[in-house]
DNA sequence: ATTCGGTTTAACTGTTTGGTTAAACTTTTT
DNA sequence: AAAAAGTTTAACCAAACAGTTAAACCGAAT
């Protein structure tokens, strides 16, 4: 895959970042995305050959964006405790910082998610893991009293689940509940305290 | 809205229901959907006058399922803990068993949640509740040392998350994480007992 | 048996869509 | 300066798409 190396090229991917996030492969239209980037719509053929190598090009980025940061906030070598505060941390501010990138990837998951499979199995093979370092981190870790995490699985789903589902849901949620406004800085620093509190009770047995 | 009264809207229905969970507004095809109806295209625009319109009516008819089961699982007037047991009880056999309906919703909740908020607060409303039931409930409960619920909201999130996250991401967990399998009996009755265990940290303060 | 209303069909329509083409333009290389 | 390579344009293309049309068909009512 070579480098973006130009102007055009570069207004085009920005471009179709937005079509494709805000409509979906599907919805997304060709022109929309020409007019958009002010190109001529000859272009996206002429640097991308196609709408699914476009599309293919703009998802392997903003993955990436998003697993980068996700593996990253996982900070290996600290005392478990520390680590899963950090992650949670980090996590939820790259979720809420990408709200849009957050709905792509669900879509993305609705259609099987074999591309992203394979990218985060790539990723985890860089960093010199065998599976999602933050369950490998939790299958291998101990509670406060020294024995093993009970329920590593389960305790890696509900840490997933608390910190991502206020953004999956949040169109609907502030529709529902105006009150919960998950863009909102102190809804953000509450969600993390009460995560935090939740790995408290897990370790602190 | 008339009611269902022949076999031909029966089986665009269905047909569409199909199409439209898999393909997605966009990504549906009205002869895809007149294909698997066994009927002619034209059928389509007779009996629905257009493809928004088809859309809205199964779109309509799948977010009751869920919504009414979902609220249903709510069951008023128990004390809280079995209230809340049962919910989860309730509400996860609900997802497992509609993998397809839950993308779907998230698709929807993608385009701005707009119309199902719409639907919800109708349900609400037939219910006597003023927003979200399980919300209400928290709201107002106590803990076992008879204070109120700390944090309902966050407690209500993580309920919602913990219990509805499995699935959404499913396709790709069990791409990256074999063992884990959401549609696995042995997964869910796991998953329920974590989620309740969770529910007793929470109230037995 | 005929008429009427409802249903279904096959063909058709106009627009949109992703993609192509060849010429014009611009930049780089010789 | 001319040629070559790269970029951009406007026009075009065939297929796909949602939707329309009018006739044929069918069952019920008279």
């Amino acid at each position: 895959m070579p480098e973006l190396q130009n102007e055009t090229e570069q207004q085009i991917i920005e471009a179709a970042t937005d079509v494709f996030l805000e409509k979906g492969k599907s919805g997304a239209r060709m022109q929309e995305i020409a007019d958009r980037a002010g190109i001529n719509k000859a272009l996206l053929h002429y640097y991308f050959r196609s709408k699914i190598l476009l599309y293919q090009r703009v998802f392997a980025s903003q993955a990436k964006i998003l697993f980068s940061g996700m593996l990253e906030a996982m900070v290996v070598g600290q005392d478990l405790r520390s680590g899963l505060y950090g992650f949670v941390d980090r996590y939820m501010d790259i979720v809420a910082g990408n709200p849009r990138l957050i709905s792509f990837i669900m879509w993305e998951i609705r259609e099987g998610g074999e591309e992203m499979s394979r990218i985060l199995k790539e990723k985890f093979q860089e960093m010199g893991f065998q599976s999602v370092p933050l369950l490998e981190v939790l299958r291998t870790g101990k509670t406060t009293s020294g024995n093993p995490i009970p329920n590593p699985e389960q305790f890696f789903l509900s840490l997933m689940g608390m910190c991502i589902y206020p953004f999956i849901a949040r169109p609907l949620l502030t529709r529902v509940v105006p009150e919960l406004r998950p863009e909102d800085p102190d809804f953000l620093t509450a969600r993390k305290q009460h995560i935090m509190a939740f790995i408290d009770t897990y370790l602190d047995r």
